[in-house]
DNA sequence: CTGGTTGCAAACGGTTTGCAAGGCA
DNA sequence: TGCCTTGCAAACCGTTTGCAACCAG
């Protein structure tokens, strides 16, 4: 049993409606190796003949995330795009290509929790969540 | 002197016209304590009886970017912030506040930079800088 | 059946652009 | 005077909303 089908089974359980579009949705997504926009989901759907409309894309999106099956990612530009929501011992960071547009994953040792404490103390500051993007040039393009 | 007239005179020095607006703009945006838009930037020249189109307030902070006076912040949402460039020696971050919207400066020992090198070893990719942004409560809205 | 899901078209909101009028050096 | 700057209106573009048709349960 594949990723996007194990999700399918979840929504099934909180009776949530599982349609075809849905189901697309969800394979395309589960097989994604970096955050993908609105757009990107519409045309990787369309690639296995799956046209829908981009209101759907954009509420199918939301849904998921209220679903808690994806996160959002923001990274700068005016896009938002979305990965698989990660389990919370497994925090990642992304590293943008600012040549090609390349987006990668990376988990950094210790993190940045660390300086959530430093955070509470100077400034009385309650971090809930924190962003980190890191912008340069990828392997290929340096 | 004041800072403003600092830069005005930086400006001057390189070729640059210094109009009404553009004199008004860096004393407002020399004095700002936090990133802020356009529209804010408009806002606050309002208050000083100073009207200018919207259109102006992008071109400015576009010229000011380019003129290494400021520099852009994004904090996720998809408005486009600026603050007073930053010496490369007095690098921080932001804290978001999510309930009234308050954005705050936090310096951080130690720094995100000791990443750097850990990035380049693992994923061969070239940081050129990175963004750093915590989203909690501030002082007053916890 | 019936309430969630979809498609279409139009609205939205921050930002950008084209063009003519205005103002600094 | 000549070129940069400004204002106005319209375009832009990712995203959201209203509404009628559709379909999974």
């Amino acid at each position: 049993m594949n990723h996007s089908e194990t999700i399918i089974r979840r929504l099934q359980i909180q009776g949530e409606r599982v349609t075809l579009v849905r189901r697309a949705l969800l394979e395309i997504l589960s097989a994604a190796s970096s955050p993908f926009s609105a757009e990107e989901l519409q045309t990787r759907l369309a690639a296995r003949r799956i046209k829908i409309n981009k209101t759907t894309a954009y509420r199918q999106l939301e849904n998921l995330v209220r679903l808690a099956v994806l996160d959002e990612v923001r990274l700068g530009d005016r896009v938002v795009r979305y990965e698989l929501a990660s389990a919370e011992d497994s925090h990642h960071h992304h590293l943008i290509c600012t040549a090609c547009g390349k987006i990668e994953d990376v988990e950094l040792p210790g993190d940045v929790s660390r300086y959530e404490k430093e955070i509470k103390r100077r400034k009385k500051f309650t971090v809930l969540r924190h962003s980190l993007e890191f912008f340069g040039l990828c392997k290929k393009c340096q």
